[in-house]
RNA sequence: GCCGAUGUAGCUCAGUUGGUCAGAGCAGCUGAUUUGUAAUCAGCGGGUCGGGGGUUCGAAUCCCUCUAUCGGCUCCA
């Protein structure tokens, strides 16, 4: 018998006969391992662990404990739901169902049945049956005219579509119970594992994800090897619900929105204008020693503006529309966009190269008619600030001035400890060339120059995305999560050579000649709405003390020490603290669960004993009883964790 | 915009198959209490049951429509 040579994780060599399978092999290394193998990474490539080996390969086990092997899983449960639903609902026709970063979901046309999430529980119970019968899955490979026959016959259009962009001889089906699908696989040996299901959610998405095609309806779904674990995941899924922005923000009375104001325009209350401003003024600062100016422009622009700038050729049937004057014909739209508005700004005079680079700066409001299904708290708005600036600079200052850039995003993330993002280098979608705006030869410099950028800074999650540029240029784009999981683009860079020459920028060389400058929009915020959301659910709404909207509070026990809270208040106020006197006429004890429950960040309790010898007794959020402090260390304590953080 | 779900006092939620079903807790107001590290007690006020239309003797409850919110899809200058 042929063997082969078979090198495991540990670098350990073992000779097997040739044709055993990844199953087999962890058999023979335990009965356990065996009965938790969900697949196999053989010479690096994950597949079927019931496959043959038939050469020499490294071989990895997959088991639970490994993303592969959870995809597997998953991918697995989106088959056994596919069969549950084909056996409950006879006739429906399948899309597409992969496995996703937390379990998985399935595309599927349901006919003439109407389905929601009432109807959950009953595929639940039959994906449960099914795992228990400990279907296999079958790989076939079959030919291209075998696999349109079965799925004509099927009747199903949408397997038949997929097959028809396959190539001959790289198809294969898999089979498990009932269900047989077109699939690339890999899968588990058998259901077995699948011991826990959860169906989360319904919502329909279009075929291919073309909104010209027709809306599937699309079942997302997780699995787990343990009951343990499925509990233990809708727990945590609970948990993040509850740092959910619109839900803290409502809470902790930071902004809201009125139906009578309108869809998607929110209203900062006075806490979380406080948060808001602070961090504008945190950025000022930084932007300042960066050397950028602050400018101020107006709401609306002349419609001429937008057409320069291309904004309104692009949008203008999608936005807000235009506003008109007594003049007949004279529109105005509210800006999208500061851009326009800046570019103006720099042609307010001539320019020379020794000017260069100039940094305009503003807190811009802009509004945009977003679609009503996209809004979302304050992720997701139609009018709101962005932290904006444009750099106009030479093109031998780019590189230069997009790190400067880079640097001021980092050190906000780093002062408000994000630590969790990706960064995304959105580039052209080279299929579709005439959605953009300007010549190829511009795009190729601005595109190199931020993969160069990015090369050079070595910046590590970093991910490049096409046909996700804006359309005046490319983007590096900061993304981060919420509590969620769901991303969101924070920070931005944008190099853009296109928006100069539609305005006609200039600046006079040395050379005495006129040249163009190049342009980056940035934003680190990238909105002071969607920040301050994801802020919340970062923190779970216990800011750090120099964004706490109140920082201080003083209970005093009874009123007979409002005198001493009221002089404590005024010595905090005179160093800056925010803080609030608690005279209601309760007892301490609900003082300070309020507080608590208000994630104030402390607590100052003030009766007798303080009085008496002019101290403090501290309570820190979260934490509980920090002792006595004199006033003026108490202050001292404050204002040292303020400038630690801002200065980190 | 599309698919599905939801919308009851400021907030969180009860309201069985249409028939005293307009409720509770918290918040608010009034009073008592003068309080020491996560809820003192008592009383009171508060809702066109998202808006509009319809079915019915009768609608918070059933139907239609609009609107907002939630979960996705699509979009995101």
């Amino acid at each position: 018998m042929t063997k082969i040579n078979i090198t495991l994780p540990d670098n350990s060599v073992k000779q097997f006969p040739k044709g055993i399978t990844s199953l087999e092999i962890a058999g023979t290394i335990s009965e356990g391992l065996a009965r938790n193998v969900l697949a196999a990474k053989v010479n690096n490539e994950v597949q079927d662990a019931t496959l043959p080996i038939n050469t020499d390969a490294t071989l990895q086990l997959l088991t639970w404990n490994d993303e592969e092997g959870k995809a597997t899983m998953w991918h697995s449960s989106a088959h056994l739901m596919a069969e549950a639903i084909e056996l409950l609902y006879p006739g429906v026709k399948f899309g597409i169902g992969p496995d996703i970063e937390n379990g998985f979901y399935y595309d599927i046309d349901f006919m003439d049945y109407s389905i929601s999430s009432d109807d959950f529980e009953k595929i639940e119970q039959k994906m449960l049956e099914l795992a228990r019968e400990k279907q296999t899955f079958k790989r076939r490979e079959v030919s291209k005219a075998e696999a349109l026959e079965y799925f004509t016959r099927k009747n199903d259009e949408y397997k038949v579509e997929l097959i028809n962009e396959l190539e001959d001889g790289h198809i294969s089906f898999y089979e498990s119970g009932y269900f047989t699908d077109l699939c690339r696989g890999p899968h588990l040996p058998d259901t077995n594992p699948i011991k826990a299901v959860k169906l989360l959610n319904i919502a329909g998405a279009y075929w291919r994800g073309d909104i010209s095609r027709k809306q599937l309806t699309r079942i997302y779904g997780i699995t787990f090897p343990k009951q343990k674990e499925l509990n233990d995941y809708l727990e945590l899924l609970e948990e993040a619900k509850k740092r959910d922005h619109r839900k803290l923000g409502k809470e902790l009375e930071l902004f809201t929105f009125s139906q009578r104001v309108g869809q998607g325009l929110p209203l900062w209350l006075p806490k979380g204008a406080i948060l808001r401003d602070k961090l504008e003024q945190f950025l000022k600062r930084v932007q300042h020693k960066a050397g950028y100016e602050q400018v101020i422009s107006p709401h609306i622009g002349h419609v001429d503006l937008y057409k320069t700038s291309g904004h309104y050729d692009k949008y203008g049937e999608d936005s807000f529309k235009p506003i008109k004057t007594p003049v007949p014909d004279e529109e105005f739209f509210l800006k999208p966009m500061n851009c326009p508005h800046h570019c103006e700004i720099y042609r307010s005079k001539p320019r020379s190269y020794k000017d260069l680079p100039i940094r305009l700066a503003e807190f811009g409001t802009v509004y945009r008619y977003e679609q009503s299904g996209e809004l979302h708290g304050l992720t997701r708005v139609r009018g709101f600030t962005q932290d904006d600036a444009h750099i106009f600079c030479r093109p031998n200052q780019v590189k230069d001035e997009f790190k400067g850039v880079m640097d001021i995003v980092m050190r906000i993330f780093k002062a408000l400890d994000f630590e969790n993002f990706t960064v995304q280098i959105s580039l052209r979608d080279p299929e579709n060339p005439q959605k953009y705006l300007g010549t190829s030869e511009n795009w190729e410099k601005a595109e190199q120059a931020i993969i160069e950028v990015a090369e050079e800074r070595g910046l590590k999650n970093t991910v490049i995305k096409y046909g996700e540029a804006a359309f005046y240029g490319p983007k590096m784009d900061f993304m981060v999560k919420d509590a969620l999981g769901r991303s969101w683009q924070l920070g931005t860079i944008q190099v853009d050579y296109n928006l100069p020459e539609r305005f006609d920028l200039e600046y006079t060389g040395s050379d005495d000649e006129k040249h163009r400058p190049v342009m980056i929009h940035r934003a680190p915020f990238g909105s002071m709405e969607r920040f301050v959301a994801v802020l919340i659910e970062h923190c779970a709404g216990r800011f750090p003390l120099w964004l706490a909207p109140e920082q201080v509070i003083i209970l005093p026990i009874s009123e007979k020490y409002q005198e001493y809270a009221e002089k404590v208040l005024e010595f905090l106020n005179n160093s800056d603290i925010r803080a609030q006197i608690d005279d209601r006429n309760e007892k301490t004890g609900k003082k300070i669960r309020d507080a608590e429950l208000s994630k104030i960040s402390y607590m100052v309790i003030v009766g007798e004993k303080e009085e008496s010898s002019q101290t403090l007794s501290v309570r820190k959020h979260g934490f509980g009883d920090m002792g006595t402090f004199g006033i003026q260390d108490f202050i001292d304590l404050l204002t040292d964790e303020i400038d630690n953080a801002m200065n980190q």
